[in-house]
RNA sequence: GGCCCCAUGGUCAAGCGGUUAAGACACCGCCCUUUCACGGCGGAAACGGGAGUUCGAUUCUCCCUGGGGUCACCA
């Protein structure tokens, strides 16, 4: 077979040389160790909570070691693609400051050397190599169709034997360069496939970043390396770009440990050094019946990134929990640098764990109250506000239509040694705040148990509205209450009223809970002086003197 | 089913041949407290099973079991 021939009928088209093409993607001037990474996603429209795990591990290995960290669409699936995915996935990445050094720009070619960055748009770089390869006699054209091949898939369950295109099942695998030639002449269409010099029972050893050592079947199989459209397939277009890009790790998910072997040995076929490979753990869901499986798409909305935004989840949460699963001593780290940007800590591929974490988000919420809670009013304001924005337009007019008494309200508990932990999201705030909006407040909660109590309620309205005055202080205030709680016969400390509730109708504790049901509509609030102060006299007055009880 | 990966409390996990087997989240109790939240103290809770190596295995090896992944002209 003459496959000098059958390159140049097959790529007439290709007049570049690998040489020429390596020099154009030449070998990057970066300091010792830097590391160049890379994110690959698909525009599928839909960006899944665990690509952020690659992605932050991608984005901290580069740019810990001065590296470069870059993102390619890979949109070599017609079917798959999706009409503004690409925006998706920059807004997403750019909301988790996961910045890129160069990559893909949506609608263009992106910025950067080694471009372009949609894989779509690199047909003639890949053509450079796949005729290399067929020139080697490496590669060759089938034109097997979906039918033959499923039907000899059959026969291969049927026989037991390995799946796939190899061996006796390779049919055009030999065709001679006529055969080859008569079939293009009618105008036959073609995939291009590998001719894998691998051996069924050939084994291959390598070195995973995470997993470590790893034995493999070699691969065997004649892989298809371009689709009958001349678009690459992944394995090919990764060994592509990825060398020349000049990626030195890549990080992805654990199931392509798999394929593996495929891809080391394009790799090897092509003359390129390998990568390193990072493969890492699935985060996993618990299911109803006990068992894990991935976080998916179509079960579990918090598998998809926009559920965390639209749940005001912060960034800054997301973020350190994800780092938490990724490096377990992050979270010692953080409690001994509270001040520090996440960006100072060391990640290290070694603290990565090779079993897949089960989604967490009791762990999450944890994370991102501590986060929110440390937040000034001003910045629970801002941040409130441009996700009200989005999520909530009617919260947000509220919040724009009086900043000064937003921020006062948001301002309550906050600060100080222990400030309150109450929200892990600011899509609870609305629900939370409500009380603070006339038009919203309402009494949505009971008057206490305590039937001495219950009788007593209106009363004790009436009586502490004639109290009430707006320039207490917080002592005189609650002395109020408390006065008037014993002198209708209420114990001042809870604890007296515990010894011998016999002696008492309740205690001031059950006075504030009156006081707090009709201030605030609610059984629980955040403290009641602070709450009163910001309401302000008239409306605190305007509900106590409501007919409630 | 073949191949591969994984295996310490409910969850995430320290551990890397000798430990009373950390810590965090969640849970429970007590304390603080006019409610809630916070905070403090305490509690329950783990090395999947079996061989082997060794004076000694959570730790090393093998087998089993269990969980997961993958077997496309999808990535």
């Amino acid at each position: 077979m003459d496959y000098k021939k059958l390159a140049s009928l097959l790529f007439s088209h290709v007049t570049e040389t690998p040489e020429e093409t390596e020099a154009r993607f030449p070998r990057r001037n970066l300091p010792e160790g830097a590391k160049v990474t890379r994110i690959a996603p698909s525009p599928t429209g839909f960006v899944h909570f665990g690509n952020l795990f690659p992605a932050l591990v991608s984005e901290r290995l580069a740019h810990q070691s001065g590296g470069i960290f870059l993102l390619r669409i890979e949109d070599t699936d017609e079917k798959r693609k999706v009409e503004g995915a690409v925006e998706l996935i920059l807004s997403a990445f750019r909301h988790y400051e996961l910045g890129f050094d160069e990559g893909a720009l949506a609608n263009e070619e992106g910025f950067g050397n080694y471009g372009p960055y949609y894989q779509s748009l690199r047909a003639h770089v890949y053509h450079v190599f796949a005729k290399q390869l067929v020139e080697q006699g490496l590669a060759y054209p089938c034109f097997c169709t979906h039918e033959e091949l499923e039907a000899s898939h059959s026969a291969q369950e049927a026989a037991k034997v390995t799946p796939g295109y190899w061996g006796e099942w390779a049919t055009c695998r030999d065709l001679s360069l006529e055969e080859i030639e008569e079939k293009l002449a009618s105008g036959m269409s073609y995939t291009l496939r590998l001719k894998s010099p691998g051996k069924p029972g050939g084994r291959i050893r390598f070195t995973d970043t995470i997993k470590g050592d790893l034995e493999l079947d070699e691969n065997f199989t004649d892989a298809v390396l371009l689709k009958s459209d001349g678009i690459p397939t992944y394995h090919f277009a990764h060994a592509v770009d990825d060398h020349l890009m000049r990626v030195t790790h890549v990080v992805r998910g654990e199931e392509w440990l798999s394929t593996l072997p495929l891809h080391v040995q394009l790799f090897d076929l092509l003359g390129f050094r390998r990568p390193k490979y990072v493969h890492i753990a699935h985060l996993m869901k618990r299911t109803e019946d006990g068992g894990k499986r991935k976080l998916s798409k179509r079960h579990d909305p918090e598998a998809a990134l926009s559920f965390y935004q639209e749940s005001g989840y912060p960034v800054e949460g997301v973020r350190e929990y994800v780092m938490s699963v990724l490096n377990s001593n992050f979270e010692e780290w953080r409690r001994a640098n509270p001040a520090l940007d996440m960006k100072e800590f060391p990640f290290s591929i070694k603290k990565m764990s090779a079993s897949g974490a089960l989604f967490d988000l009791n762990k999450l919420d944890d994370i991102s109250k501590n986060i929110l809670a440390l937040r000034s009013a001003e910045e629970m304001y801002n941040d409130l506000l441009a996700w009200a924005k989005t999520y909530d337009a009617e919260f947000a007019s509220r919040l724009e239509q009086d900043p000064a008494y937003a921020k006062a309200y948001l301002g309550i508990g906050r600060g100080g040694e222990k400030p309150r932990k109450d929200f892990a999201r600011l899509s609870e705030l609305p629900q939370a705040m409500a009380f603070f909006y006339d038009d919203l407040y309402k009494v949505e909660d009971e008057l206490p148990e305590n039937e001495a109590v219950r009788a007593d309620a209106r009363e004790i309205l009436s009586r502490y509205s004639a109290l009430y005055s707006a320039d207490d202080d917080r002592d005189t205030w609650f002395d109020k209450i408390r006065t008037m709680g014993e002198e209708m016969g209420y114990a001042a400390r809870p604890k007296d009223y515990k010894q011998n509730p016999d002696a008492f109708r309740g205690h001031v504790g059950d006075i504030s809970a009156v006081l707090r049901l009709a201030v605030t509509g609610r059984k629980n609030s955040p403290d009641l002086y602070d709450v009163m102060q910001v309401l302000g006299y008239e409306r605190v007055a305007n509900r106590l003197n409501q007919d409630l009880f």
